[in-house]
Formats: structure tokens, C-alpha cells, sequence
RNA sequence: GCCGGUAUAGCUCAGCUGGUAGAGCAACUGAUUUGUAAUCAGUAGGUCCCGGGUUCGAUUCCUGGUGCCGGCACCA
């Protein structure tokens, strides 16, 4: 006689044992219709689980977040059906819903073409109309695996024996097709709906490993409707529209070349937004007490040795010839080139900390497969800086860098920074006290700016624990940008100490940090966030004067010299056109202000301003119009 | 690096089953002196990614590279 307490408090007593979908239905018709599993003491069930005790129960429909994942759970089974139906010789392996979709990881000798995920999606159509029912079963852990191997999926069998034995090991069935899998699942396969897309299909090795067999997945997109499904697809297509590479072409900031694999020519305009970047980051971090510097880029190898980084990542270094007896590599890292500055001379504790920074070019060998545009290269500026600093020092200092991370991330409009935390893996070096002390000044750091992050346990580095800045690309993918590193080994490793109040010499911490952390893959983002419509201070043209009749030529002239001498990247279009052709024209290059001048404006000493976005035009003196774009390149923007 | 795809004019793309290529936009030239998102006319532009092979003949077929695209793995 289960009592079944619902979300607002209310309570329902059954006679028998009762299920999630008697109990949607004893609530109202349309819920039953909408629900697609039951949140049952916490735990997500199957419908048409029994429920025998007194449980507090949750119907969930398919609108939920957890109802829209079980729809995409759903729909990768729903394909691994399609693919073992179309082609029998074909083994499944695993399936889950990831954001805003779903995948299938398939062991098959032939590719999977374009053509094939239309057919295996009119497959899948086919078993959403059959609506066969999905039926939960919990199996005996030696016979589920038998009974896999016996039909030749031996991945399964696997991964049946790679589950903890204190769990069930249940299958799911539906028409011919049975699963291993953990549920729950809807009810039925109709109950999926027809708002999914096949979307691509890849390769992904067996269980994440690149040393094993690699398996082709198939990835979908799944929605609770065809209008979420329709406004997705329109979204990723608007998003393409944003990418930085396209923008890169259409702005004329940059381009890459077949020679030179991952690595960026810089044009005039792209390399004018570079160096905003560079003096915007410099005027903040120099305000906030970094000293910078600069140091080599070929280096001996025997440096690289020293620090470790040639035992590591030496095959991803570029090298010279050996010259002179000696190999020589390119930095691929600034940290070693930095302790060589602060090694200088002998520094007391009251020196610390030393906050050390460089825009330093750096070079790395990446994999082929994992150049992408800007957003990964092969060579690229990081906006790198070293805290040597003692380990008391560690909180304030990685606080004051958080602080300064987020305040610039915000200033560039970002305000969504995913942080991660990755705490210490089980091989490592330093001392566990040191490694308390450092995890604690970042998770203090944390708290102290009331950030939200994720964890990553074990996922430190061996030299000390991190937290990592991640920003998101037009169509979502996500990219490292800043990060703050404890380094509790670097310092032992290449000499540097400090002589503390005792006399003694003692080994600082060295906080690794960097704030765009490439200022290529930045930038790409920033591109990409803001459609390539720069903002003001930071657009590469931010003001075009366009002439109307020849007659305001030496007129428009003097306001690009003047406005030139004030600081602005001004230019001048005198050509024999149209305004609006000229105006169309700057707008699709996406200058922000535009300055029309005529006859009128060269009487009176004025301008016709046309902001990009606005169809309007305000016309006031060049003077103060002057002035007030100052004033919003000086203060980015922000009107407070 | 791995799996799959792909490479034709500056860009976006067309080119059926082998007979050395075409459009739109951009560019250039001329005319137009124009009031806020495309004025008109004309001209020029290609090692069809690179190497090898098959063939009387290869942009097209085969093969080996390279770049790029989508993932996977990697990311100090």
C-alpha cells in the first residue's frame, strides 16, 4: 500500500503496487501523454517500474532537462536498432545524450557514408512509427555476457565485465533489439517523436583510447519537437556565419597558407586588433605590478633538458640542426626562459613576489589532426606571466589573478567563463602539505570572486594543481583560454631560490598564468562572439570617412589626420561612388562608424555619423564628435 | 597521429559516363559628382593542390603525398 509523495507536497495512497505512469495518470490525462520517466526518491526509474513502496515521485515529461536526455538516450538506441537492422554484422558499443543530441559508437569494416545516415534515419522513422515497447529486464551477470558473446557483440560483453559487481546488469528490449544499458528509457520507441537529425559521423576509438580499435560514430541531435529541432538546425547555420576563419577572409584580417601549417599572416587590419590586445593586456597587468620581459626563442636543448619539458613534449618541439656541437629547439613554453631572469642576482623574501611577464611567441609541433583555424596553431603569442612567490603568498596572489581575469574577460563582453579546478593526480611531485596549501589558495581563490566551477579530480598537472578559463565558440565548442597554474617544481628543478628572513635559501612557488593565453585562439573567439562587429576600441577600422562629391575630399582628408592624431584608425574613401554604395559597402565590413560628408557637412565643419547596426544618422560637429568617440575608445564602451 | 570527407579564378560554386574549363560576386578600365546597404558598360583573370601511373588523350580513373573541413586522441 505505498503512500507516493509528489514535488508540491501532496500525497496519493495507492492499494497495490502502482508504476510512474499509473501515477501520471491518476493526475491528469495530458501528463500521462507527456511523461517520460519518474524521478523516484531521487533516482531516475523507468515508467512502468513498479513502484511498491512509499517513494516521493517525480513525473517527468518530455519538456525537462533530464526528459530531453532521456529522450536523446533514447533516440542513440532507436539508431543502434537502425544500424543492427540494416546491417546485422555490425557490433554496438555505447550510446549516451550529450548536449543537444546523441551519439552511437559502431564497430563495422565499411565506412558509414552521407548517404547511409539517410537511410538509417528513415529507419529510425520506421521504428519510432512501430512503437515497440521498451521493456527493462535484469539479467544474471555471467549469462548477459554469455549471451552477448553468443551474438557476437563482444564489446558489450566488455563492458558487462568492467561493471561494478554490486550493480544490476539490466537490458533493455525493444522489437528485436536488445541493450545493455543502465536506463531508464521511455516507454515505448513512438515516444520518442520525429524531432531528430542524423547529424555527421566520425571516428572515436574504444573506450577513449587512441592505442585501441577505432569505432565510427554517428552523431544526432535530438529536441521534445520539431520547432526546437527546426530553430537548433537555424541556429547552427546562423553560427557558421560567425566563424572566425570566414570573418578572417570577408574583414581581410588574415590568412593561412598551405607553407606555413598553423600559423598565422598577419594583415594590417588583423595585426592592428593584435596589438590592441597586447596594449590593453599590458596597461592592466602593469597596473596590477608585472614587470615585463622578454626572453630567447631558440634556446639549447640542454635547457630544455633541465626543466623537464624535453623528456615530455621534446617529439612536439621544433629543433635545429645540431650547430656548433649543440641542438638548439624553439621555446615552446616561456616558464624555463623566465626563472633564468629571476635567477639574476639574489632575491631577499621582501622581494617577493615577482610577477614576470612576456608576450612571448611560441612554438609547438601539434598534431595534424588538431590545427583548427586560430583556435589551436602551431605558432602563437601567449600573454604569459610568472608569480614567484612564497607558499603563504599563493592565496592573494591567485585571488588578484582570478580578479584580473574575469574583470578583462568581462571588459571583451564575456560573462558565461566556464572555470575548471583540477586537483592533484596520484603521480606527482611536492610535498602533500604544499599541495594542500596550493589547492586551497585556488578553491579560496574561487570563493573569494563567488565563481561557479566544475571539478576535475586527478586531472592536475604533476607539478601542481589548476584552474582553467574556458570560453565557448560560435558553435559551441569549447577552448582553454586563461589559467592559473601552481608550480611547485619548476623552481627545484632549475635553481631558483630566494634567501628568506632565516638566511637561508629557500625554493618559491612560481604561478604559471596567462589570461587570453593565446592571444590567437582569443582572438578567434572574439571574432566569433561578436560576429566580427568589434566593438569601437577594438575594430580594426574605426572610422570611415566617405565623401559624397569630390568637393570634400581635402575636407574628409583633414578629419582622417586629425582624427589619426588623436589615436583612431581613420581612413578615407574619396571614390567616385555612390554613398550608398560606399556605405553598404563599410558595412559589410563591419566599420562601426562611418562619417558621410557633403557640401553641408564642409560648410559648417560637420559630420554625418551612421553607426553600424543603426540606419539613423546624427549629424553634429567633427569636434565633438571627435571627442566623444575618444571617450568611448577610452573607456571601451562601458557608459558608467 | 587516427577515422571519414574534401581540394576548379581572389571568394562562393557549376563542370554527365575521360576530349586541356564556366557563372555570380570581387578586381581592373572607362563613363557617371552621386545625400546613407549594390550606377552603367567593358576588360582581364586558371600549373583544375603536388608527384607518379593507366590512356592516343587525365580536372575527371588509379596511386603516393600535402593542405583544409568534421570528429577522436593529444594539448607543457
Amino acid at each position: 500500500m505505498p503512500k507516493i509523495t509528489l514535488p508540491d507536497g501532496s500525497e496519493r495512497q495507492f492499494d497495490a503496487a502502482t508504476s510512474g505512469a499509473e501515477i501520471a495518470l491518476s493526475i491528469g490525462k495530458s501528463l500521462a501523454r507527456d511523461a517520460v520517466a519518474v524521478r523516484v526518491n531521487g533516482a531516475l526509474w523507468d515508467l512502468t517500474r513498479e513502484i511498491d513502496d512509499d517513494a516521493s515521485v517525480e513525473i517527468l515529461t518530455r519538456d525537462s532537462e533530464d526528459g530531453l536526455e532521456l529522450l536523446r538516450h533514447d533516440a542513440a538506441h532507436v539508431l543502434a536498432e537502425a544500424v543492427k537492422e540494416l546491417w546485422p554484422e555490425t557490433q554496438v558499443t555505447i550510446g549516451p545524450a550529450i548536449e543537444n543530441g546523441f551519439y552511437y559508437d559502431f564497430s563495422r569494416k565499411e565506412p558509414f557514408t552521407d548517404a547511409d545516415l539517410e537511410t538509417i534515419e528513415a529507419r529510425m522513422q520506421e521504428i519510432v512509427d512501430r512503437d515497440e515497447r521498451i521493456e527493462r529486464e535484469v539479467w544474471q551477470r555471467d549469462k548477459a555476457a554469455d549471451f552477448f558473446r553468443g551474438i557476437g557483440e563482444a564489446y558489450k560483453a566488455e563492458i558487462i565485465e568492467s561493471i561494478p559487481s554490486a550493480e544490476d546488469i539490466t537490458l533493455y528490449r525493444q522489437g528485436e533489439f536488445i541493450d545493455l544499458c543502465r536506463g531508464p528509457h521511455l516507454p515505448s520507441t513512438g515516444k520518442l517523436g520525429k524531432a531528430f537529425k542524423l547529424t555527421r559521423v566520425s571516428g572515436a576509438y574504444w573506450r577513449g583510447d587512441s592505442s585501441n580499435e577505432m569505432l565510427q560514430r554517428i552523431y544526432g541531435t535530438a529536441w521534445s519537437n520539431d520547432k526546437q529541432l527546426r530553430q537548433y538546425l537555424h541556429l547552427l547555420e546562423e553560427a557558421e556565419k560567425r566563424d572566425h576563419r570566414r570573418l578572417g577572409r570577408v574583414m581581410d584580417l588574415f590568412h593561412f597558407q598551405e607553407e606555413a601549417p598553423g600559423a598565422v599572416f598577419w594583415h594590417p587590419k588583423g595585426w592592428a586588433v593584435f596589438q590592441s590586445l597586447i596594449d590593453y593586456m599590458r596597461r592592466r597587468q602593469n597596473a596590477a605590478g608585472y614587470q615585463e620581459i622578454n626572453t630567447p626563442e631558440v634556446v639549447s636543448r640542454s635547457l630544455w633538458e633541465a626543466s623537464g619539458h624535453w623528456d615530455s613534449f621534446g617529439d612536439n618541439m621544433f629543433t635545429s640542426q645540431t650547430v656548433d656541437g649543440r641542438m638548439f629547439a624553439i621555446k615552446p613554453m616561456n616558464c624555463p626562459g623566465h626563472v633564468q631572469v629571476f635567477k639574476q642576482g639574489i632575491t631577499s623574501y621582501r622581494d617577493l613576489p615577482v610577477r614576470l611577464a612576456e608576450f612571448g611567441k611560441c612554438h609547438r609541433y601539434e598534431p595534424s589532426g588538431a590545427l583548427h583555424g586560430m583556435m589551436r596553431v602551431r605558432a602563437f603569442t601567449q600573454d604569459d606571466a610568472h608569480i614567484f612567490c612564497t607558499p603563504e603568498q599563493i592565496t592573494d596572489e591567485s585571488i588578484a589573478v582570478c580578479n584580473l581575469i574575469l574583470g578583462i574577460y568581462r571588459d571583451f563582453g564575456f560573462d558565461d567563463v566556464r572555470i575548471k579546478f583540477a586537483d592533484r593526480p596520484p603521480v606527482r611531485v611536492g610535498e602533500d602539505a604544499v599541495w594542500d596549501q596550493a589547492e586551497q589558495a585556488l578553491l579560496k581563490a574561487l570563493d573569494a570572486g563567488g565563481l561557479e566551477y566544475t571539478r576535475n579530480p586527478g586531472e592536475g598537472a604533476f607539478y601542481g594543481p589548476k584552474l582553467e578559463f574556458v570560453l565557448r565558440d560560435a558553435i559551441g565548442r569549447d577552448w582553454q583560454c586563461g589559467t592559473l597554474q601552481v608550480d611547485l617544481n619548476m623552481p627545484g628543478r632549475l635553481g631558483a631560490t630566494y634567501i628568506g628572513e632565516d638566511g637561508n635559501k629557500h625554493l618559491p612557488v612560481m604561478l604559471h598564468r596567462a589570461m587570453f593565453g593565446s592571444i590567437e585562439r582569443f582572438m578567434g573567439i572574439l571574432i566569433e562572439h561578436h560576429a566580427g562587429n568589434l566593438p569601437l576600441w577594438l575594430a580594426p577600422v574605426q572610422v570611415k570617412v566617405l565623401t559624397i562629391t569630390s568637393d570634400a575630399n581635402d575636407y574628409a582628408e583633414e578629419l582622417v589626420a586629425a582624427m589619426r592624431d588623436a589615436g583612431l584608425r581613420a581612413e578615407a574613401d574619396l571614390r567616385n561612388e555612390k554613398i550608398s554604395y560606399k556605405v553598404r559597402e563599410h558595412s559589410v565590413a563591419k566599420v562601426p562608424v562611418l562619417f558621410a560628408v557633403g557640401q553641408r557637412e564642409l560648410e559648417n565643419r560637420s559630420v554625418a555619423i551612421r553607426r553600424l547596426g543603426s540606419k539613423q544618422q546624427q549629424v553634429t560637429s567633427f569636434d565633438d564628435a571627435l571627442q566623444t568617440l575618444l571617450e568611448e575608445v577610452r573607456t571601451r564602451g562601458k557608459r558608467d
